[in-house]
DNA sequence: CGGAATGTGTTCGTTTATCGAACACTGTGT
DNA sequence: ACACAGTGTTCGATAAACGAACACATTCCG
């Protein structure tokens, strides 16, 4: 068995030789129309790729016998329902242990909760869940996608990478901030990823896996964010010890 | 502009021409990992998909460089955290509206509440929810799939299906059981998908998209299934009507 | 009505990207 | 120290992908 160099937590990427064209072409097939937020027809993707259409036609075919992609009435493209089977397998058993977590977290603390993980250089929400009564309309759903630098799950992620293998972007005073989360074990943020929203984040520490974090977001009340850190570090712990990490 | 034909909603990836050699293998190697629920190695990838190692090291190269795979501790592959942030635009609209009112639902009637779309030949679950004091453990999470013809979800699909189109593999049954969730508006089953676990479900008609389903399952009590259909049919409706379908 | 415009799907010769064997390297276990 | 299991790289042959051109359907105009 090889044990790989493990490098820095972030890596933007870096993968070596080439790509394989037609799978990377297919890739951003998807990438695309997860972009665009709306049906596409093939000519705009073959546009999109900057690729003759009976290629952008070839890659929709195949995506499509997979179910990676769809049609809608007017038989423009849509991504496919398959596509949210396969990204069930992502972190499957996290996923597992953290839902119940966040849902009697959302529910004592009356606010969104969600689990953050880091890819690469930003932060993926993996899950999210609203308390009974949802007071702010979710903007974390699963699969929202922010740079680590912004936002409070961003910095509690931060602590557990050293900081020459930061982005290059992080700024002069999120040191500071990343310190004192690192110090007192949470992180907060205010109008950062949500305008006028306050999120409190507790980093989820876990062995062999990529950093992640359990944040809860709230209107700007007198709540005392060191008690809502309270809450979330305990469906940490007990997150942490259900995997073993 | 061009309307297609628009086909039977269940048309068994029908995808006519041949498929891309090169992205059809890289998407295999995604199923691999999410059917495998474990890390695998290259040279399992590349036993499973029967093609030489080589191949499935630039394949994974590729895959990698995209985010679609990563590598846990000792190196081995998993499916990465950016595949989720795709599958999150697959029908983000309907997810989006769904949400809240699933929540609602949850917490209303005590039960896991989910959103079922058909795909191909299985139902899909895009969404679900627990309610806050979860009865029993969520068997139904987000990805979920099995055949239309088990279960409630399945039964209220079909009663959007036309016979002639369903699955060969329909039991001589079920046509009476969905005859009867067409007529009085709702489904249920017992002990089919979730094993002592009962099941209600109410289709969800959206103009010029995939049939789907909300559904909500519960201990085998008392409980009225008719007032659990109740519950489930007004969410159906908010969601049927935010959507202008 | 008719023609231009937009879009999908198919065919086919060319060539380029992919294939697959062989090799180098590294960490692990015996 | 050795074999082993695994990763990553190179390179010539070839098959798979490319891309132009065509056939067809539908919608939108004058």
């Amino acid at each position: 068995m090889t044990t790989s160099p493990s490098p820095s937590p972030i890596d933007a990427s870096a993968a070596s030789g080439p790509a394989s064209q037609t799978l990377s072409r297919g890739i951003r097939v998807l990438e695309q129309l997860a972009d665009a937020r709306r049906a596409l027809t093939i000519d705009e993707i073959a546009a999109r790729l900057s690729v003759h259409r009976s290629v952008a036609y070839r890659l929709i075919r195949t995506l499509e016998a997979h179910g990676l992609v769809e049609r809608d009435a007017a038989g423009r493209l849509v991504l496919g329902a398959r596509l949210a089977a396969l990204a069930a397998g992502v972190a499957r058993d996290l996923h597992a242990e953290a839902l119940p977590e966040l849902t009697a977290a959302a529910n004592d603390l009356g606010m969104t909760c969600f689990l953050v993980v880091l890819d690469h250089e930003e932060c993926v929400t993996l899950a999210s869940v609203e308390p009974r009564h949802a007071v702010a309309a979710v903007a974390q759903r699963p699969g929202t996608r922010h740079p680590v630098t912004v936002g409070a799950p961003g910095k509690a992620i931060l602590t557990q990478v050293p900081a020459g293998a930061w982005p290059p972007d992080a700024g002069t005073g999120l040191a500071g901030e990343v310190h004192e989360a690192a110090v007192r074990g949470w992180a907060e943020s205010q109008n950062e990823v949500i305008p006028s929203l306050h999120a409190v984040a507790v980093p989820l520490v876990l062995r062999g896996r990529a950093p992640a974090a359990l944040a809860a977001v709230y209107l700007p009340t007198g709540t005392e964010a060191a008690s809502v850190a309270e809450r979330l570090a305990r469906s940490a712990t007990a997150i942490r010890d259900a995997l073993g990490g």
